[in-house]
DNA sequence: GTCATCATGTAAGCCGTTACATGATTGC
DNA sequence: GCAATCATGTAACGGCTTACATGATGAC
């Protein structure tokens, strides 16, 4: 999970585990605070693995929430503080920046790493699916039609398995049997996305779609 | 999370461990397996901190799948099975059925735990709270409410928090984006579920939920 | 000079998993 | 008797959390 998600990130700006920490926790999927107890000895695991690096360069832009709307002066200090010290700093330790900060970036290794992540047939955790779909541009058309129609096939397991509700006894429980209705309810929608999804994804590259296993491909989108 | 499950199911059922894991894997919210290596601990745990007990009575309901329905002689085999044993058997070692089997029942300090967890004023784990539901018939009109109401301003706070979806640099990824609305409905779908599970129990017992908060406590329940 | 924030890390522990080991019961 | 299923357990390990320790930088 959290070698998906740093990778996918890293993939994207070179970055320091401080920030790193907040972007992770913008992404949906993953719980709101992820600890440093868990990022730093991650990151250097992958380290050690080859597929992250220590850089200096593409200090990572310092987004700025908003693009000067509404915000506070201290945006704007915090703004002047990293050009300031992006420009000047000696960087003393290998592979330290300016303030003792350590930026990470992808390597190949790590990208085919990311690849291999992301291709995974297995798509019952839907954390971790999430997780993919964050970063699935990273896959070729056709790859990402299958991960989505994988996780189709998964919800629609999940949606007809559950044929027996209701202990036979007759004792049902209210609760048990509204927590099932709002199961089906959410599984419905996320049907409809990933429908959605797949529709947009072959609206874009109508060819991808021709074959996932035997698929004629009447390219039936409204 | 696997306490608060075991004590649920063993308030309703003296159940052994084997049996237990079947009832965990149907719940919503569990994981469809869960695995013996954390269940058996977990009982051994819950047994000497005195909240279940090795008993021999209540046997546990075989519970037919479907009362005669369309499915196998097997399960009607597996019916005569269960009749033959759990009147003949002898019991040879303390707490033990007939085929070894180590029946587990909930005792008052596993009934006032239970209580605690459905309680806890922590809703903002998903499927924690989805396990809490499940079992929220053991609490008071009033105290269901409480739950309920938490649970929803958590939702609204989540469905709130995210006001920075986009990168301010503009590249802000489509799937990300379709992610992010996906969880929007997600969340709007649990809400609406949430809404109408409030107003059931308000209309159950039109008392309770006057004042959450300064309750005068008319003890209103069915 | 002191405080808040930024930044990196380690240690202990919880919760849960898979894999392995063992044995009883019953259908065939 | 043999295989399938029921049934209970242990061992090793993985992933993630909290709490703790440390220190640099910049605002005031």
């Amino acid at each position: 999970m959290f070698d998906l998600a740093i990778l996918g990130l890293l993939d994207e700006n070179d970055l320091h585990g401080y920030e790193l920490r907040k972007r992770l926790g913008e992404l949906p999927g993953m719980g709101l605070a992820v600890s440093f107890g868990s990022l730093y000895p991650a990151l250097g695991r992958l380290e050690k693995a080859g597929q992250v690096k220590a850089v200096t360069s593409r200090p990572a832009q310092p987004v700025p929430t908003a693009p000067m709307s509404g915000s506070l002066v201290g945006e704007l200090a915090a703004f002047r503080a990293k050009l300031r010290h992006t420009s000047t700093a000696p960087a003393s330790r290998a592979g330290r920046g300016s303030r003792g900060k350590k930026v990470y970036g992808i390597t190949d290794g790590g990208r085919q790493r990311l690849h291999e992540l992301l291709v995974d047939p297995d798509v019952a955790d839907d954390r971790r699916f999430a997780l993919r779909v964050a970063f699935c541009r990273n896959l070729t058309a056709a790859e990402r039609l299958e991960l989505f129609e994988r996780r189709r096939t998964e919800l629609i397991r999940r949606r007809d398995q559950r044929r027996n509700p209701a202990r036979s006894d007759g004792r049902v429980n209210t609760y048990l049997r509204s927590l099932v209705e709002r199961d089906t309810a959410a599984i419905a929608v996320d049907l409809a996305w990933l429908d959605r999804l797949i529709a947009e994804e072959r609206a874009a590259s109508p060819m991808a779609g021709a074959e996932v296993g035997a698929d004629t491909d009447t390219g039936g989108n409204p």
